[in-house]
DNA sequence: TTTTAGCACTCAATGAAGGAGAGTGCTAAT
DNA sequence: ATTAGCACTCTCCTTCATTGAGTGCTAAAA
């Protein structure tokens, strides 16, 4: 079962891929008998192809067209016969000076990071942001005008929720230093799931009077943690048009519905092996028919023990050794760089 | 130079608009005497519609083919005849309800409120968040693991800012606590441009062992609300591939290469009237050969001092009454609502 | 004077017909 | 096992005629 094809089928595929990769046309014999330096006639080619063919590695279009690879011979080409290509030196500096420059604030360095993709890559860059096991960090209540207030929430994440909230009248900037300061000291460190009753209750008793801000703050509390709350990054939108698949509006219409999903994004996201490495998913394998022809690369990055994921989606016909080499390297630059700050 | 038509060819003018706006194909004299009921021969609407392109209020794509409005015919429409629609009492509700409820966290509202536009419009919906004199209204310095603190910044217009500042080993989340509560004291109320060097000057001679601190503390802020940190929402980018308009991929790609562009985006919503009412710009009126073909509405919202803008941008055939109704409700309603909390 | 009917004319869109070209599969020779 | 040769297939492009919607103009009707 591990590699099923001799190597001058795998050499004949991955000219074919790579080829069909760059040109976006089905690949003829001739053209990988002049083009890839193996040196063999079309005619022997043709007889290849048409092995690969029945192996199903290859489609063909039509009778008298060349050959395509099939996803099935994309999967066998990612996993088998595919370098990833590292980044050039140039590619390398420019994500990393993103990185390193902006690095004190979460958001944006993912942002930041995820435009870099997409203009390198002229496919749709996606990221997450990071989520996990969130814990608190810091809680605050600042006077906002009369009778409302504002429940800042830091997560050790490095992520800052906000919302205003209704106070009675006669609550001072005093008195929300001063619950803010109970709260913490009872919270400091808890995950969500952590939050028993029995410290809320603590809370309550401690400061009973304040009972009426304390609902409302520990309403957009739960409810800032309970809503997984993850920043989903798009960008790339424009460079994807410049790839041929998309001249069809039909599949670009189809592309830009899902991208407009942030839930369905995240789970496709994190619904990859999960671990740490990089991982690929090409047209079919989703088991979806609207994404059938869209491929996913995705690599994780890990800060703390908090996991997000880097992506790119394209069409099937993808360069992944490239993708893959900068994917692979953004995601360790960013693990590295923001390790240094919000790790343990 | 108020009204150049007389009321038929106002009539037709509208009908020929609103006809083209629905069906997106050059109207004949035919459709026009028959769908609409001005009880007048094609033979007559002819006429008048030569004299209609003559003024330069129509255009005929090729000689035998019907008209289509020109950009000065779409003006006129819009200056003199076209009604704004009300929206429906659905739609408001849809609108008032996502206000309604989310109306506690500021840009979610915004993008609710963007989101909802897209959807009722099916064309791209535009927002910026509220921006103007930024006035601090808290400064809370957070520990944030060893070495390092968070920084956040509250602003009256509801935004936070938040960033993670190294910070010398030695100090205790007491000192930041300390340290916090001076800045505070003193630049409360103030906006970016009122803090003088003096006042600077005061918090460093107060907190001069925290020299170190206050360093990284205020280049952050300074640069929070330097950089006018607007938030772009932008939706719809899916509903407007529906538009036959852009069936055409050329099109679609320099629509996308603006949307990818914050600055340019906000320089171009908010250079409208500014004013509070609805603003329409169609086609060449933007000077800007990439969107000659696109038009823009334009909603401002107004939250105490500070005021926001919601747009739709769409291809010059656009729904006009409708899209103004819409944008002018959402407007007045976001301003209401947002009012009651944020307002002055 | 204004409106309308009639008619010839124009031009994009559609579809059929006929190469041209790229690529194949098969067979026979190397 | 490889390759040259060749007939065959199928898309793409061009050409050409047809169709039909819509016009402008003229002359009749209101």
């Amino acid at each position: 079962m591990r590699s099923m094809l001799n190597e001058r089928q795998e050499r004949i595929l991955a000219a074919l891929i790579e080829d069909f990769i760059e040109m976006a046309e089905p690949v003829g014999s001739r053209t990988i008998s002049r083009k890839h330096g193996l040196g063999l006639s079309p005619a022997t080619i043709r007889n290849e192809m048409a092995d690969l063919e029945e192996m199903g590695y290859l489609d063909q279009p039509h009778a008298s067209a060349g050959r395509v690879p099939s996803e099935r011979g994309y999967r066998y080409y990612v996993d088998n016969v595919m370098k990833p290509e590292e980044p050039c030196g140039e590619e390398k500096e420019l994500i990393t000076a993103h990185i390193k420059t902006k690095a004190r604030e979460i958001a944006t360095v993912i942002k930041q990071t995820g435009s870099i993709i997409a203009q390198l890559t002229r496919y749709a860059a996606l990221a997450v942001s990071p989520c996990g096991k969130s814990v608190y960090r810091h809680i605050q209540l600042v006077h906002f005008g009369p009778g409302q207030a504002m429940v800042l929430v830091v997560l050790a994440s490095g992520e800052v929720f906000h919302r205003v909230i209704p106070i009675p009248e006669g609550i001072t900037s005093y008195d929300l230093e001063g619950i803010s300061g109970v709260i913490n000291a009872n919270l400091k460190g808890l995950t969500v799931k952590d939050i028993k009753f029995t410290i809320l209750r603590e809370i309550y008793t401690e400061l009973s009077r304040y009972r009426n801000v304390l609902d409302h703050a520990f309403e957009f509390i739960q409810e800032a943690l309970a809503t997984k709350e993850e920043y989903v990054y798009r960008g790339g939108l424009q460079s994807i048009l410049s790839q041929p698949e998309f001249k069809n509006v039909e599949r670009l219409r189809t592309l830009m519905g899902l991208l407009e999903q942030d839930e369905f994004l995240c789970d496709l996201l994190t619904s990859g092996t999960g671990r740490k490495g990089v991982d690929i998913r090409i047209g079919r394998e989703f088991n979806r028919e609207d994404i059938r022809e869209l491929s996913l690369v995705t690599a994780g990055y890990q800060i703390g023990k908090i996991g997000g994921v880097l992506a790119v989606l394209g069409p099937t016909r993808m360069r992944y050794a490239r993708v893959v080499g900068l994917l692979r390297y953004a995601a360790e630059s960013l693990s590295e760089e923001m390790d240094k700050i919000f790790g343990r």
